[in-house]
RNA sequence: GGCCCCAUCGUCUAGCCUGGCCUAGGACGUCAGGUUCUCAGCCUGUAAACACCGGUUCAAAUCCGGUUGGGGCUACCA
């Protein structure tokens, strides 16, 4: 049976590139019908925070990828010990003493040719005479990565490595160690590294690299997933959109790119505004509520539902990030708008108290408030006061939104109501 | 420096393995139009790439070699 493993260090969040080796892991177990084994890699105990573990966990949650075995490697110190002192028996590692009397156990790497057979790049050689003496179990007694590494993959019996390219160098020294272990090697897959924009590895400087900004940003998670597929591997025939559960039937670990890839916000967006413009208005209104309550926008334990799912309809479509709802749309939410300077600068100079009166008076003598009726009285009063709708429109718009960008000017009437409607015209009757 | 990986539009990629169908396709972004009302929505269109040099071949984006460029590793970090 095919056994994956991914194995953060709780030394930081879960970033983009560990999200993406991540999705990588858990798309091939689920193709092969495997097993997702998680191991925590926290070995460095000065480093290693369980804020952190708890971060990488929810992140992992969030995206979906769940796991069928959890490992703590700080619980398993005494197997690394235990491997390293078979080693020392048999010779293939020895001690060295550092100047305060502390016992380190070093492996003698024997020099030797070594092939790798990389699952997507093909064959790889290295020449161990090349790479020093690997320390196994440090001074302090905790194991190293690499030897550490081996040990639980081989006690875990992973059948395949999927990880990123910043391994390789260390795959030589880990195949020496399966070898001198006794254990049969598993395989190898080394996927591209993500770059940030720079060129350079992705930072912080260059932008959000934890997967849970991304996620307190608003954006879906089956989004952020599509997205990391495409920076990597084509589902085929020109298709941009794939779906996690299409992508595990389409999956195959040789067709991944072997090329790094810059991570490119502006397809994110691009991305999530797709998958924001199909997803369920109830999923998103939810989402929001504790948003728009933060905001006090609403009181979430008494708030007109109805009202909030026809806004975020009229707003989804148009949203990169389903936060910007919240700024976007802030005008259905307050008493008065915030007037956008620039806007009222545009549209609100000249003084338009005799349209913005006559306007108003004829909302008000609506007898049936719908979106159709009133653009038909907004549409007659342009034609009797003989100008151009346009003319109108944006002025109105700014008064009633503060924004010159946003839904339909007839759809924001209908979902302000009358009173609040007319009442912002009249704001701006001399 | 040494070792290793990589190389198609600005970005993500299709094509490469199994040379000819490639005057290199798609998407994001850009720019330009359009949208009885805006755009950050929608529609249409435009510009934009096989890093370079050799070799193999009737034929190379595709195979081989080198150069250049980028990246990674080179810790008693992971």
């Amino acid at each position: 049976m095919v056994r994956v493993r991914f194995a953060p260090s709780p030394t930081g969040n879960l970033h983009i590139g560990g999200g993406r080796t991540a999705l990588f892991n858990w798309l091939f177990s689920q193709s092969q019908k495997g097993a997702f084994v998680l191991r925590i890699e926290d070995t460095d105990q000065l480093r290693s925070k369980q804020e952190f573990v708890d971060e990488i966990l929810d992140s992992l949650k969030w995206l979906g990828f769940n796991w069928d075995e959890i490992y703590y490697q700080s619980q398993r110190f005494e197997r690394y010990r235990w491997h390293a002192e078979r080693l020392l028996q048999s010779g293939l590692a020895y001690i060295e003493k550092s100047p305060e009397g502390k016992e380190a156990i070093i492996y003698k790497v024997p020099a030797q040719k070594i092939k790798l057979q990389d699952l997507i790049r093909g064959q790889i050689e290295f020449d161990s005479s090349l790479i020093k003496d690997q320390v196994l179990i440090k001074s302090d007694g905790t194991p190293t990565y690499n030897f550490a590494c081996v040990v639980d993959d081989g006690e875990m019996n992973i059948t395949h490595i999927i990880r990123g390219d910043d391994h390789i160098s260390n795959t030589p020294k880990q195949i020496l160690l399966y070898t001198a272990l006794g254990w049969e090697l598993p395989q190898f897959a080394h996927l591209p590294l993500i770059m940030g924009v720079d060129g350079g590895r992705l930072s912080k400087r260059t932008g959000a690299t934890a997967i849970s900004d991304y996620r307190k940003m608003g954006y879906l998670p089956e989004a952020l997933i599509n997205y990391l597929l495409l920076l990597s591997w084509a589902p085929g025939e020109n298709r941009e959109l794939v779906g996690i559960q299409e992508a595990v039937e389409l999956f195959e670990i040789k067709n991944v790119n072997k090329t790094a890839a810059t991570f490119d916000l502006k397809k994110l967006d691009w991305i999530n505004n797709q998958y924001l413009k199909a997803a369920d208005p109830e999923k998103l209104a939810d989402a929001l509520i504790p948003q728009l309550a933060a905001k006090q926008y609403l009181n979430p334990d008494h708030f007109d539902r109805a009202q909030l799912l026809a806004l975020v309809k009229l707003f989804q479509a148009r949203l990169p990030r389903l936060n910007d709802f919240v700024d976007w749309a802030d005008f259905f939410f307050l008493e008065e708008p915030l007037i956008d300077a620039a806007a009222q600068e545009k549209y609100l100079t000249q003084d338009l108290s005799k349209e913005f009166s006559l306007f108003s008076e004829r909302l008000g003598k609506l007898a049936v408030f719908e979106i159709a009726y009133i653009e038909e009285s907004f549409r007659q009063l342009v034609a009797e006061l003989g100008i151009e709708a346009k003319k109108l429109i944006h002025p109105v718009r700014v008064a009633l939104t503060g924004k010159t960008i946003g839904p339909g000017l007839f759809e924001v009437i209908y979902y302000l109501g009358k009173e609040r409607s007319c009442r912002r015209l009249l704001k701006w009757v001399k």
